[in-house]
DNA sequence: CGGATGTCAGTCTAACTGAGATTT
DNA sequence: CAAATCTCAGTTAGACTGACATCC
């Protein structure tokens, strides 16, 4: 059965089904690796800034205040992050990488890079750069 | 406020990025007009294909079944839809627009216009064909 | 019988809202 | 004082899961 043709050259609906394949695969395999896409993001985010604040890590990950706080805390019963009060801010609290978090990175790095390579699988890689490209005007 | 680099240039992260931001921009234009995404799919889906059983609603708007049970029972409740038995097939239960639903859907044809504008302004219009192409490939 | 349809109750992620305490 | 940070409780949309009765 064929998509209706109202939606079918809507941007806004494309967007919406790529994403939601792409958050499918993406999840499909991140549950098998034991975590969330949450995970993944706070988790990558603190691998490229060393120990930051929670604040600092919304930004970097595109995540809200209040979903830091539950993921950090998640990570943190996981040992795979440690917090400590900022010494210079006493507002803040710096999140950090354990060396257990530091592994479960480079196993979802390995998992990531595996969902990018399925989900791109319909492109060539002009097509994939062409995209990214694209992507990164809309946001 | 710059985002993780190890997130920057992945499909998925920019996927669900951008499908976020033209989700959020919809929401809030729907919401404005008294409709939800499911229900604009429910109903441009019936705009395209006159009487059609809800199996085929599902199809044709990318629904799970169940969640076109509940839209059209909401939109049946807001006299927006019709539904009757199929003769042909006691299984199935034909669903099409009343009158009120045809001039709501006209009105929500305006208000998803405007919303691919505002979505798209970044693009021109080449561009935009270009990201029309690239995402139907991935679906 | 297997397969499709519609319904029920419920889960889960992702994103978000309101409120409050603390500190700069 | 205004602004930022972190936390708590809760909501919403979207997509999905298992189960069931009905009908082809």
């Amino acid at each position: 059965m064929t998509h209706s043709p109202r939606l079918a050259s809507l941007p806004t609906w494309l967007l919406s089904q790529a994403a939601a394949r792409s958050h499918r695969v993406l999840h499909e395999h991140m549950v098998r690796a034991g975590a969330t896409g949450y995970d993944y993001r706070v988790l990558a985010a603190l691998g490229d800034a060393g120990p930051v604040s929670q604040a600092d890590l919304g930004r970097s990950a595109a995540l809200d205040r209040r979903d830091v706080t539950h993921t950090v805390r998640e990570l943190e019963a996981r040992h795979l992050v440690m917090r400590q009060p900022d010494p210079s801010d006493a507002r803040q609290t710096l999140v950090e990488l354990t060396s257990a978090g530091k592994l479960m990175l480079e196993r979802l790095d390995v998992v990531i890079h595996d969902v990018q390579k399925e989900v791109c699988r319909p492109l060539t890689a002009a097509q994939r750069g062409a995209l990214l490209d694209l992507l990164r005007r809309l946001t």
